[in-house]
DNA sequence: AAATATTAATCAAACGATTAAATTAGTCAA
DNA sequence: TTGACTAATTTAATCGTTTGATTAATATTT
C-alpha cells in the first residue's frame, strides 16, 4: 500500500516553510509585537532555521507586511461569501427597485448592517482569526505601510458597505459624516471585545477563551443595540 | 532683582529627573510599545543620562511600572471630580430615596451614564491623555503586572458605577452579567476613537489631530447613542 | 564631610543580517 | 531506471550593532 500523498516537492517545500513562518509570525506578532519577537524565536516556533526569514522574505521587515498580505486574503476570502448578497441588496436599494416602502427599507438596511456585524463579532472573536485581529490592532497603534495593506484590501469596502447602509437607513442616498461617525461608533461596540479583553475578563469574570455561548449573548446584544440605535 | 524661582534643591533635582523620564516614557512607549523603545532613546528624549534610568527606577521594567502608577494617578485625579457627584447620586439612587418615580430614575441614570462616557470621550480624544490611552491599551494586548496596577486603581472603579447605572435604568437593584455586558458594547463606542484612529481618520477624511468640533460631534453622537440603547 | 545625584565608559548578551557550505529536488541524456 | 548536472532550499557559523545593565569617577546638595 503505497503512501498517498506526494513526496514534498521543491515548491511544496519552499511554500510549507513560508506558511510555518507566516503562521508563526502572526500570532507572535499580535502577541508581543514586532520589536518584541526576534528572529530566532520567530524561527524556533515555526520550526525552521533563522536564515529562510531573509532567504523567503528578504528581511523581518519583509515577513511583518507579507503577514498582512497574508492576513488580507484571509479575511477577504472570509468575508467575500458574507459581502457577496450584502452588496446586491445594495445595488437593489440604491438602484433597481423604487417603489420600495420606506419602512421596508430601514428594514432591510438594519438586517444588513446586524450581518455585518455579526460577522465581525465572529472575526473579533474566533480563535483562527484572534491574531490576526491582534496584529491589526497593534498596526493601528503605530501605523506603518502595513496598514496601508490591510485598509486597502479589507477595511475599506467593509466600511463604506456598513456606511452607506446606516445611511439608507435614513432615508438618505448620500452618506455624510454623520452617517461615517455612526459606523465607526457601530464598529467600536464589536472592536472592544478584541482590545480591552484583559478588563473584560476581569469585569465579566470570564476565564479566556470564553465559549460560544458567550459569543452568542455578544452577537445579540449587539444586535439589540443597533436595532434601538436605528430605529 | 532676584530669580523668583527657587534654586533646584536635591529633591527637586531627583523629581524633574524622574518626571522627566516618565513622561518621555509614557510618549514613547504609547506610541512605539516597550521593547521598540530603548533606554538610550527614552534617556534622549528626556535630556538626561541613561543610567538614571536604573538609578531612579531600578530597571527598564521599572520604568515601565512606574509609569502606570503615574498614569493611573493623573487619570484618578482628573476623574475625581467627575466620580464624586455621580458616587453620591448612585447612593441617592440606591440607598436614599424611596419615593423617585421610576421614569425619573431612569433619566438620572441616562444622565450619570452620559457624563460618565462623555468624560471618557475627553480621556481618549484629549491631546494630554493621548499617549496614556496608548499605553494602557498596549498593555492590554499583552498584560502583565503593570494591567493590575492600571484596573484596580481606575478602571475598576469606573466600570463598576457604569454597570451599576445601567442595571438601576432597567429598574433592578443588583447588575447582571447583560448589565456588563452592556458597559461593555457602551465603552467600546468611545474607546474606538483611540485604537482605531488609523482607519477612521482614513474613514472620516481627517486630518490628524482632530479638533474641538469633531470631540463634540463625537460626544453628542454618544449621548445620542446612549439614549436610543438604554430608552 | 556625608549623602545624594549624575556622568562617561564598559560589560556580556541578544539582535538582524549575511555568508559559504551542505543538502535536496528537478531535469535530461543515456 | 540510472547517474550526472543545475537550481532551489536549508543549514551552521559568524558578522558588526545595539541592547539593558553596571561600574567607578565626578559633581552637586545638605
Amino acid at each position: 500500500m503505497r503512501i498517498s500523498e506526494h513526496p514534498p516537492s521543491s515548491k511544496n517545500r519552499s511554500e510549507l516553510t513560508r506558511q510555518a513562518l507566516l503562521d508563526s509570525a502572526t500570532r507572535l506578532f499580535g502577541k508581543h509585537g514586532f520589536d518584541a519577537t526576534s528572529n530566532r524565536l520567530l524561527a524556533e516556533h515555526a520550526g525552521v532555521n533563522q536564515a529562510l526569514i531573509g532567504y523567503h522574505f528578504g528581511s523581518k521587515e519583509g515577513l511583518y507586511e507579507a503577514v498582512f498580505e497574508h492576513i488580507a486574503e484571509r479575511l477577504s476570502s472570509h468575508l467575500a461569501p458574507v459581502l457577496l448578497p450584502i452588496e446586491s441588496e445594495l445595488q437593489a436599494l440604491t438602484g433597481g427597485e423604487r417603489d420600495t416602502a420606506k419602512s421596508d427599507v430601514k428594514k432591510r438596511c438594519v438586517n444588513a448592517i446586524s450581518t455585518l456585524l455579526e460577522n465581525y463579532v465572529c472575526i473579533i472573536n474566533f480563535p483562527e482569526f484572534e491574531d490576526s485581529a491582534r496584529v491589526i490592532v497593534r498596526e493601528q497603534l503605530d501605523p506603518s505601510n502595513a496598514f496601508e495593506i490591510m485598509w486597502n484590501k479589507v477595511m475599506h469596502k467593509y466600511m463604506t458597505a456598513l456606511t452607506l447602509f446606516i445611511c439608507l437607513s435614513k432615508g438618505r442616498t448620500a452618506p455624510d459624516q454623520s452617517d461615517r461617525l455612526m459606523s465607526i461608533t457601530l464598529m467600536g461596540q464589536v472592536l472592544v471585545f478584541r482590545v480591552a479583553r484583559a478588563s473584560i475578563n476581569r469585569h465579566m469574570q470570564w476565564e479566556e477563551p470564553h465559549g460560544a455561548d458567550n459569543l452568542e449573548k455578544i452577537q445579540l446584544l449587539i444586535r439589540s443595540n443597533i436595532k434601538k440605535i436605528l430605529d
